[in-house]
DNA sequence: GGGCTTGCTGACCGGACAGTCATCAATTAT
DNA sequence: ATAATTGATGACTGTCCGGTCAGCAAGCCC
């Protein structure tokens, strides 16, 4: 008997598709990926992706929620984690995270959410309410700690926690732009960041 | 007469294509615009638009050149005017244009090149070149200027000049995808990472 | 006003692609 | 074994769009 045509396996079709749609995603974009090429990097036919996606624009927003949902609950967990004070969670944590993200596959997501999330609202609500807020508030929650132990002086930073990733954001941009990492040490100017930003807001020694 | 079929003014052709090109871009995209609309726009033929550039991409291309060129010289001309020191320009013209950007018509622009930059080499090669490679080697210029006369310390500014802009694109990329303004104050944002950066890296009256 | 140049038009072509559906085959129930 | 169920296929449709080109008309020269 040849090659068997085809499986049946309801279970992980929906993963094997939003998988497969991801990397066409993130090598193409949005509207220059077809179903059909995601369809057949899955190894399933077009028509497949119809029974487990209404349509092209649902696939979408599964992969980016499928993806994002579970490394923003890791890091979330580990910020509230974190009793270890503003710097070790800043320095240990937090830098392993930025400095891998600008090199990641993660990146090409950051690129989608920036090209296409003004086209679905709905995807953009749900980002908002359980990635950036969520996130935001557990920063806050941290330096609001590290302010009342005596460890930071009141500052600016608890009403601006994206002060501490905006490097991480100019970074992924560099990299989704300039593709090479020559020119900017993605590395060393996050660390630059975080340096100044704990010499600014640290409270001296009284 | 009916009113007048089309008129004949060779010389304000590409302009007013680039123009009419550079909004239909920001709406929607670099793929899901038509040349069509873009005539349409411009109030032309769809064909009018292959007699000035050769394909869409030509048009992509030159609509990006236009838009950054004559801005990028206003600034980076205003860094070098800047005998005033590193604060007076922080405070002064970056803050202006800084603030600015988060809320303009070029912001769309922003994401173009986010989305769009990796397909077009040679277009992110001449914004390498005539854009970011000069605007950071004007700000250099600046610190170290302001590192000799003693209005800074030493530090990783004079490495990383993106250090100053990395709230910028934050909050650019900030209002790109959240579409409102509510939830981050950019304007308020932007001014205390200046001041967080000012804090680190003057230097202390001796 | 007659002929010449050329800016401009819009119908057309070829190809690509989202989404549909009649049909098939693997599995399950009887 | 046979029938019923349902996961999976791929040909097909309608649409859209980038790019072409034959021809039209506005300006120009005589």
């Amino acid at each position: 008997m040849a090659q068997r045509r085809f499986r049946r396996r309801k279970e992980d079709r929906p993963a094997e598709l939003t998988a497969a749609a991801m990397n066409e995603f993130a090598e193409h974009g949005y509207d220059a990926t077809s179903v059909e090429a995601v369809a057949r990097r899955a190894g399933v036919s077009k028509g497949l992706m119809y029974l487990y996606f209404r349509t092209k624009e649902e696939l979408f927003k599964a992969v980016v929620r499928s993806f994002v949902a579970p490394r923003v609950d890791r890091l979330t967990r580990a910020i509230d984690d974190a009793d270890a004070g503003f710097e070790a969670f800043l320095r240990g944590p937090f830098l392993d995270t930025a400095r891998e993200l600008p090199r990641s596959k993660a990146r090409h997501l950051v690129r989608l959410m920036i090209a296409e999330g003004h086209k679905h609202p709905d995807l953009t609500r749900w980002y908002w309410e359980n990635v950036v807020s969520k996130a935001l508030a557990a920063m806050r929650r941290l330096i609001r700690r590290s302010v009342d132990s005596g460890e930071l002086a009141p500052s600016a930073l608890e009403r601006f926690p994206q002060l501490v990733i905006s490097p991480v954001m100019l970074s992924v941009v560099w990299m989704l732009v300039m593709q090479r990492h020559e020119e900017l040490d993605t590395d060393a100017f996050i660390e630059a960041h975080v340096d100044l930003l704990l010499a600014a807001v640290k409270k001296e020694a009284p």
